[in-house]
Formats: structure tokens, C-alpha cells, sequence
DNA sequence: GGCAATATCAAACACCTGTTTGATTGCGAG
DNA sequence: CTCGCAATCAAACAGGTGTTTGATATTGCC
């Protein structure tokens, strides 16, 4: 790992006799075409670069960053062995293109203001729900990617700070905006963020445990309504919660206006901030 | 992973020349002095076994079943290479005998009558939150045991089964018969299931995502009065959802008395945007 | 003491890992 | 054609892995 971060930090400084190319590929292949390949492509029409990173991206999210092997990679994508060291510099700098790859995609396919619909902020909200859930239970679409961010946020390694900045935090901003109006406060509110939170743990939660939920509940299985009943409960259940908690805050009842403080964390809070 | 999958399903059929007495531990360490050592301690007074098991806790936690190594197990419980494959038949074997180490940890230190406290429902509500909260954010307590459950959640191996069984359905069943309280439904209603799913979530996101939710939330530090904040918001935010949905099923609104059924139930296009 | 069982140990084994090497192919340019 | 370049390939390399081995203490029992 220490050899590995270096690497990374050093850049790529390594001198090599022959090829090795590992440009950034992020801005690469996004405007892609632009250097011309002067080989022909003996495999199909996808470049090998691009079945790398397919398949390093399914195999990264199957088997976890360790478990996954260069080997089983290359054979998926139908490369060398030597591919993955050529194209990438090594198999952490694959993982992180990965990401990238995956980011990209997402602002590609998933654009953000897909979440700033109109209309009022119950219905916002509830449109919020539903893009969420969409993608993260969107079948047809290549199903690693999700698995590969849950595993980042589970035990986060160097990418991660990248991904909250890139990928989470503008779309909690989003959240946070919404749930603010349908509080009556501030995006910034203490309130706020928390009920964000509890809003994202609702959905995040169904999809981390799929597998134990299923072995918990009797009819609660993934049939064709499965994610429209997902969206309706998630939404009725924040929904409900939002407007006690803005007639609570109303009230001005207890700190925050939270009637359930809890008796032993009675002294200062670390926000102090209350509604309105 | 076919080879030891197919060892645990036989069962111990090897036999060796020498020693080699990997028995079930569970129940043995659980009846512990029965057997009698006929060797000194020659390393403090806690036996290699245990000390095996704590430390494989630990880096299995850390590291994940794959990144964690045999070596460094040994290593950290001052233990030969070779006591691992003595003391437990192999690496796997020693995984799983972690996990029914965490769960006979949980019935001895957590009994689950801790849940059962009296009170009108939303007391029990609000006490079975704090539990939970202090079970996972329980510090001086050895931290790895969540964070192996956890790992285990996101991705199942074999044992997952018998956690969902033995540590998990309990939970949930005491936890649905409180919801169902506060919603005047039956524990088993579906409604009922999916709220005390969506309790769970909460609690389990705050945990799962604190790296994320660190870098996210301003005022969103771990301080002293964390956990209280923490169950005091997740009591607030779960009982005005209750509350809320409770009045709908009273009312008799919508199909399960749901508001927010989706309108697009019908299709399951995966994009589409806006929502309505 | 003699014996068997328990437990520990250093060393080796067989295997798999990521990575590198050097040759080879296909192509465009001079 | 010839040269250089990008891309691919089979083969090997160096290191780490889980596991096994055979020896060696240490104990309890006869």
C-alpha cells in the first residue's frame, strides 16, 4: 500500500524502454477520438483501454479492491496481462480511473438539475426520492457502479475525498435545499442536514442491506413495483416526519425545537443554533 | 474460495499425524475451564486461542477477510505462523469463528431484554434508538465488531445466514412489535415492516457514512454529546413520521393509506428526470 | 522416569499475486 | 520498402500468501 500511494503522489515518474502510456483518461477519453489509434482492432470495435476499464470496473465492485486480480480483469475484458500495467500505470491507478469513469458517467447520463424540478416542495421532495432510488436500483445500466461507491464509503481509501466532492456533495446541497423549504429553515441548519441525512439513510439503507432485508421481511420482495413502492414509502415516512418536525419547530417546543431530547444531553449542545 | 467453501461443508474429515484440535470454540470457549491445558502460560495468562480470536477481530475488521493476513493475525496476538491452522482449521474457518465470537459477546454484554423496557410506546421507541445507537457508537468496547458486521452486510459471504438468524431477526421482530404499537398495525403489516426498516436505516446510515457525513455536515462533529444528539434526532424524526402515518391509515387514505403512491407504478423507466 | 498428549516453533512448501521484460504485429510516414 | 510508433503478446520475475511439516518444549498421568 505505502509503495503504491507514493506512486501515486510522485506522479508518473518512471522511465520505461518501450510503450506505456497510462495518460489521465479521465479528460482522455473524454474527448475521445481525438488521438488516432494506428493500430487496427483486432477485438471488436471497443478500444482496449475501454474493456479495461469495463471490466476492471466489474470486477473491482464483485470482488473488492484486493480480491480483484489483473488476471481475471484482462480476462474479462479479453487482454494481455500486461494490458492493465501499459494502458494504467498499475492496478491502483486502474481503480482510480474507475472512479473517474464512473463520475463521468454520471454526469453524463445523470445530469444534476434532473433533481431541481418544480413545483412545490413536497413534490420536490418526493421527486428527489425517486431519481435516487432510480439509480441506485437502475437495472440495464452497468450495476457495479453502485456496489463500487458503497464499498468506498464502507472503508474509504485515497479516492474518497474526490467522490464526496465531486459526486456527493452537490447533490446533498440539492437535498438540503429541499428539505429546508419543506422545514421552514435554513439549508444550513443543523435541522436541516440531519433530516437530509435521514432521508439519504432511508434509501442508502434498502439498497446496502437487499440481502438481509429480504431474509427479514415476509412480502417484501424485488418485483415490478419494487422500486415505485420503495419511492412512496421512503417519501410518505420523511414526508410525515418533515411536517411534525416543522409544527414542532413552529411550537419553538424544547432546543431545536426537538421534543425528544434526550434527558443526559442536557448540557451544551455543539450547535446551539435553533430554527428560525 | 470453492476449495475451503467445500472444506466447511465436510466438515473437519482431515486427518493429521500430529495435534491439530480446532474444535468448535463456540461452545467450548463458552463453557471455558472445562478442558484443562496441561502447558503453562508462556505468554501473559490469556490463552493463544483467544487471544488468536481478538486479534483476528481486529485485522479481519480492518482489513477485510482477504487483505487481512495469517501473519499479521499471528503477529498481533503473539502467536507462531502455524497456531492459526492448529487452533482453528484454516483462515476461514478462524473468520467465521470471529463472527460467533462477536455474537456470544452480544449475548453476554447486550441481553436482548435490554430492548423490552416499558413505557407507552414512544418511550419504547425512543429507548430502543438509544440502545441501538450506543451498541454501535459504543466506545471502550472492542470497535471492530460492528465494523465486521458491517462488512459483512455490504457484501455475504457464508455466514451472513446465520447472523441474520441469531443476531438480527430478534432485533427486528422486538423492533416491529414497538412500530406497530406506535402505528396501531399489526408487526407483521408490511407498513409496519418498512417503517422499522426505515428506523434502522437512519441509525445504520449514521454510522455506516460518518467519513462522508464528517466532510458534509458543518456542525456535524463527533463530540461528547454526539450519540445523545444522534438518538435524539432519529426519535424525532421517527416518531412525526409515525404520528403522520398513522393518522393517514386512520383516515384511510390511498392504497395502505400511502398519500405518496407513485403515479408512474405502472412503467419502470429508470430515468425520466422530474417527478410528480 | 516413561509415555502420550498439548502446544508452540522455525522452516519450508506450493501457489498466486502484480509487475516487468523482450519480442512481435500492424500501421502510417518519409 | 524502411523506419518509428503504438499496441499486443507469451514468458518470466520477485514477492507475498495460506498451509504444512517435523522438531521441540511442557505438562499430566502411570
Amino acid at each position: 500500500m505505502d509503495k503504491s500511494t507514493q506512486q501515486i503522489e510522485n506522479g508518473m515518474q518512471q522511465v520505461q524502454g518501450v510503450g506505456s502510456v497510462h495518460t489521465d483518461l479521465a479528460t482522455e477519453s473524454a474527448h475521445a477520438g481525438e488521438l488516432k489509434p494506428r493500430t487496427s482492432r483486432p477485438r471488436g470495435q471497443i478500444p482496449t483501454k475501454e474493456r479495461l476499464l469495463e471490466a476492471a470496473g466489474e470486477v473491482f465492485a464483485e470482488k473488492g479492491f484486493r480480491d480483484a486480480t489483473v488476471r481475471d480483469i484482462c480476462a474479462r475484458a479479453g487482454a494481455n496481462i500486461a494490458a492493465v500495467n501499459y494502458h494504467f500505470r498499475d492496478k491502483e491507478s486502474l481503480y482510480a480511473a474507475t472512479f473517474e469513469h464512473v463520475q463521468q458517467f454520471e454526469q453524463e447520463h445523470y445530469p444534476l438539475d434532473a433533481f431541481e424540478s418544480s413545483g412545490t416542495p413536497q413534490e420536490r421532495l418526493v421527486a428527489f426520492i425517486r431519481i435516487m432510488c432510480l439509480r441506485l436500483f437502475d437495472r440495464g445500466r452497468p450495476s457495479w457502479h453502485i456496489k463500487l461507491m458503497t464499498r468506498e464509503m464502507i472503508d474509504p481509501t485515497l479516492v474518497m475525498d474526490a467522490i464526496v466532492v465531486k459526486s456527493i456533495k452537490p447533490k446533498f446541497e440539492i437535498l438540503t435545499n429541499i428539505v429546508g423549504e419543506n422545514l421552514g429553515l435554513p439549508a444550513r441548519h443543523d435541522v436541516t442536514e440531519m433530516c437530509a441525512a435521514s432521508v439519504i439513510g432511508q434509501v442508502v439503507h434498502y439498497h446496502h442491506c437487499r440481502e438481509v432485508t429480504k431474509r427479514l421481511c415476509s412480502g417484501w420482495q424485488e418485483g415490478t413495483t419494487f422500486i415505485d413502492d420503495l419511492v412512496s414509502h421512503v417519501a410518505w415516512f420523511s414526508l410525515r416526519a418533515l411536517d411534525g418536525i416543522r409544527a414542532d419547530v413552529a411550537a419553538g417546543r424544547a432546543p431545536s425545537g426537538n421534543p425528544f431530547m434526550c434527558p443526559a444531553a442536557s448540557k451544551g449542545a455543539h450547535d446551539g443554533g435553533r430554527g428560525g
